[in-house]
DNA sequence: TAAAAATACTCCATAGGTATTTTAT
DNA sequence: ATAAAATACCTATGGAGTATTTTTA
């Protein structure tokens, strides 16, 4: 069976009459003939009592077509909502970020977002990256905001930005007057660090190590479940640490007694990507969620470059 | 758009594997690839998110396939619909009968044509032979049982019967002891007729004229509008009628004072028929009907031949 | 490297067209 | 006689096949 032969069907229903049928259908009068032909044959029923001066619909045939009509308005509804959704940058994209990015980028990008494509359904999740990338595997989600490179197979990514760390440390303390810091401050700092599963937090180890300093002198069994309590436990003179430049932009650095100064080091960065699986098809709308992010950002960080790159 | 491909996409939804949705389908596995690139092509959107080790629909994908399953759903609804509909036997046949031969024949007729076809559903409508006529054209009925000829254009039939007309008279009458009535018996009588728009009336005069009677000699204006009427006011002795023979077989002749005795007139009898148009498909179910008519058949009427003949 | 989907191509079934015939009023 | 559907026959689109390549985990 054929949508088109119920099309057939439900034309010469309305017009009763074959010539002008097939003139609706846009088919001529013995294609249409024929195509209801079979499909009589086909279901083993007259459909239509034809003379030449009347056409009239059989009691079956009024049955079968009151369906036909149902389906081919469903099948018609189909177009209907594809068409719908022909924009990639329409309909739901479910975006994974990690907790050390995901509320102090976020509030940046989601006005300008939403302006700018406002049919994008965005679904935000934030967790950790490992938990991000088993979603983005299982096709839990489309996409994610990371600060590692997408090293599982089938995944891809975006570069977007390169983020420096900062020390964060409580007026008062030593380094108080300077500018930027130097490896050696580092050395001696008292550092505070975010629980086990934060990328930050290996990062962050990654760059004091670059930096000559040795294993431990951190502060104790501290290790904060985010980077906002980090931030409470530095302004309560706990010791320093060191935060994505992103994150220094909200009131801790002018209301809450937290000083943050750049670092003079070059391996203290991270890059952020958009990472996704290769076979993700909206491929366009995460290429234009990628741009917007990047022109939305402050100078505190540095764009990558432009150009799409196979991991890093 | 088409219904196979709508197939394809559950077939790869339901095994999300292309090789095992063709194999399911019975087509080849590029075949299938090929239809479901088509159709992405078509609607504008990707259904499918496609690696070589894994097959995922998309969301958009997902909202399709709930509307595509109800769609092929539909379809095949209409196939078994159409399938319980074959044999021309089932389904409703709208049947129309002269009320001088339905309340007669069709008592005979009900019980083994339900008992034959059970699934036949008769509709019954009993009116005088214009209106079935023009029902008929008008495609309100699909047949009916008429004692006059087909004549208008479109219109064929199968004959039936020979009923031959009975003079009924009062008990007591002068005619009480003859066996048959003779064409000078005819000429005497003092006739009760139907009222307008019978056929039997029409028939009743032309065979007294047939018998060499004149005009006139019925009785005044007493025009019933049913035999059943008729054949009060002959038990209340108010004159004679002539009567087709099935009507006959009833209490009249028996309990309630009324003789019946054929008449010695060739052109005493009309020919009934199964009419209807020539267009309508189940023809199959008429010649059933008819066929169980005649088995049906008391031996006070005669079959007609069988050979089915275009009109009288 | 192996499994799976995509591509390349060939073939043929069938939807579609035009010209004509049949049919029924 | 006329209008309309059916038939005959041809064309061409596109669905289906086999063989092969590409992809990717």
């Amino acid at each position: 069976m054929n949508l088109r032969d119920l099309r057939y069907l439900i034309a010469v229903a309305e017009q009763r009459h074959f010539g002008r049928a097939a003139e609706a259908c846009h088919v001529s009068q013995p294609t249409l003939s024929a195509q209801l032909k079979k499909l009589e044959d086909y279901l083993g029923v007259t459909l239509i009592e034809r003379t030449n001066k009347r056409v009239a619909i059989t009691p079956i045939g009024e049955e079968i077509l009151e369906r036909a009509r149902e389906t081919v308005e469903q099948a018609d509804a189909i177009l209907q909502l594809a068409q719908s959704h022909r924009d990639p940058m329409s309909g739901p994209l479910r975006l994974g970020v990690i907790p050390t990015l995901g509320p102090y980028l976020m509030p940046l990008v989601l006005g300008p977002l939403r302006q700018r494509f406002p049919h994008l359904e965005l679904v935000l999740s934030e967790e950790v990256t490992d938990s991000l990338l088993r979603r983005l595997i299982e096709h839990e989600i489309d996409a994610a905001l990371l600060a590692t490179p997408a090293e599982e197979p089938g995944l891809d990514e975006l570069p977007l930005f390169e983020e420096p760390f900062w020390l964060a440390y409580p007026r008062g303390h030593a380094l108080e007057g300077a500018k930027r810091i130097a490896q050696s401050d580092l050395e001696q700092a008292d550092l505070l660090l975010l629980a086990d599963g934060h990328c930050l937090r290996d990062q962050v180890l990654k760059a004091c190590n670059q930096a000559g300093r040795g294993a431990g002198g951190e502060v104790g069994d501290l290790r904060a479940a985010s980077l906002e309590t980090i931030l409470q436990l530095v302004a309560a003179g706990y010791g320093c640490t060191l935060v994505p430049a992103l994150a220094m932009r909200g009131p801790w650095t002018t209301d809450m007694g937290v000083v943050a100064r750049p670092l003079d080091l070059p391996g203290g960065r991270r890059l952020v990507r958009l990472v996704h699986r290769q076979s993700f098809p909206r491929r366009a709308a995460l290429e234009a969620l990628a741009a917007l992010i990047v022109e939305t950002l402050p100078n505190t960080v540095t764009p990558a470059s432009s150009s799409p790159q196979r991991d890093a």
